[in-house]
DNA sequence: CATCCACCGGAAAGATGGGGCT
DNA sequence: AGCCCCATCTTTCCGGTGGATG
């Protein structure tokens, strides 16, 4: 991402030192591997791998409803907004797009119609969604519009966008992917009233995806009367279900690599954690990975086992390497002092007095107290540690406790990996 | 049983750095 | 060039909290 200054020390063309050879070869037998003993199309297991359509399993229902609601669309007529329900791995992604392309599809000849799909987690302000639908709706060929990705006031993205749908589209439907985690309602509001405060004829349809049920209530009053929602809940796939979606993608793998007990396995494992089908898929892949790397012949019910908790570690080390290095230092803290301590919760002014000494020991800004009971409250929500509140009364008044959700020592050591904490005094503790 | 401790957490505003427009 | 806008992180200020304490 940055210049690349600082590393290719070893790139000059002098070809003749040997250990570069021996390097490109290494590269080159990794890479050239070509009889891949266990996978024959990896990519059939990937997350974001979408099945040919019409294999869709034990959604008809779902689909139904939600293509009447959506029916006007296809004539030309104002959709539904709808907003769908359903635990992470439900397939309301899925079916959402599904939708939403047959509508595209099977539109009338004399009918402009467009669907988007917009990940609110990664879109989460209003003007960033704004700018992105803005982009995906606009050909620059067709509008002579240019939509910058930053920069403009929300105000200018939205003119932007009305314009583009008023130019190109006559019907869109707009797949709001996490709605729950957008900032505000603001976004939401506008795409209800775009029609009646007369900023585009076209008319927009909007597909809220939250998997939380309380999320409509908590949506501000004006909102809901003008989006006037339909609701649809999506429910967990039974292991059954699960099954047949793993079977689906049994193609990945080369013919009968996997034992029969496999993919039954992973659905029930996938089933016990609410019936996710993201994860049915993620522990399979993982298990086709531990038995690559064991060089085994075949994919066992023992790899599933073993890939079940390697996969929940990976995910969580992948976490922890990415948090911001004050976070790291405020975790940091909170792992030594677990590490040498039998207890396992500690009230934060002592989690920061450790914080403190991190910072002065490798160099780092020390962040306000009030800033570093933020930190802690983010590091609770991405799970990595738990918080409580307690009232220890007169002396001491409320304070939160805080504990590692994984094991100390695991935490420590990935920190301990960055580099940035390499200078670290070894075990700088007792306090 | 009223008090009171000292930490919690909301609000607002500053700092910094991304970028576009005219 | 000078101005405007937005995102993110941080600090400052301060009212709220609720069980242990006397």
């Amino acid at each position: 991402m940055e210049d690349g200054s600082s590393r290719d020390t070893s790139v000059p063309d002098d070809a003749e030192q040997p250990s570069e050879d021996a390097e490109v070869n290494i590269a080159q037998e990794i890479f050239s591997q070509q009889e891949d003993p266990i996978f024959a199309n990896k990519s059939l297991l990937e997350i974001s791998h979408v099945p040919s359509f019409d294999r869709i399993v034990g959604r008809d229902n779902e689909i139904r409803k939600l293509s009447e609601e959506l029916r006007g669309a296809v004539q030309g007529y104002s959709p539904e907004n709808v907003i769908v329900y359903g635990k992470t791995g439900t397939g309301k992604s899925l079916v959402s797009k599904y939708v939403s392309s047959q509508a595209v599809a099977n539109a009338h000849d004399d009918v402009r119609i467009g669907y988007e799909y917009l990940d609110c987690s990664t879109d989460n302000t209003e003007t960033q969604a704004a700018s992105t639908l803005a982009r995906a709706f606009n050909d620059p060929e067709e509008t002579g519009l240019d939509i910058p990705e930053r920069g403009l006031s929300t105000a200018a993205y939205y003119k932007r966008l009305w314009q583009v749908l008023e130019q190109r589209y006559d019907v869109v439907l707009i797949i709001l992917d996490e709605a729950d985690l957008m900032a505000d309602d603001n976004l939401l509001m506008k795409l209800s009233r775009a029609g009646e405060s007369g900023n585009t004829d076209c008319r927009i349809g909007v597909i809220a995806i939250s998997n939380k049920i309380e999320w409509a209530e908590d949506l501000n009053e004006r909102v809901k009367s003008s989006l006037q929602p339909k609701e649809l809940s999506f429910h967990p796939y039974d292991a059954q279900q699960l099954e047949e979606i793993l079977q689906h993608r049994r193609d990945a793998f080369k013919p009968d690599v996997l034992d029969d007990g496999v993919i039954p396995l992973c659905a029930a494992y996938a089933a016990s954690d609410f019936g996710d089908a993201r994860k049915a898929i993620d522990v399979l892949r993982h298990a086709g990975n531990v038995a690559y790397e064991r060089d085994a012949d075949t994919v066992t019910e023992q790899h599933v086992k073993d890939a079940r908790t390697k996969a929940e570690k990976d995910r969580f080390k992948e976490l922890v390497e990415g948090i911001p290095q004050q976070a790291k230092a405020s975790l940091l803290a909170l792992a030594i002092l677990s590490l040498n301590s039998e207890q396992e919760e500690f009230p934060t002014q002592l989690v920061y007095r450790q914080y403190q000494n991190i910072c002065d020991n490798i160099g780092q800004d020390v962040r306000s107290e009030r800033r570093f009971r933020d930190i802690l409250k983010e590091l609770a929500f991405l799970g990595i540690v738990d918080n409580r509140k307690e009232n220890l009364g007169r002396s001491g008044g409320i304070t939160l406790l805080n504990r590692l959700v994984e094991e100390p020592e695991i935490v420590y050591e990935i920190i301990r990996d960055d580099a940035r904490f390499e200078t670290l005094t070894n075990h700088l503790s007792e306090s």
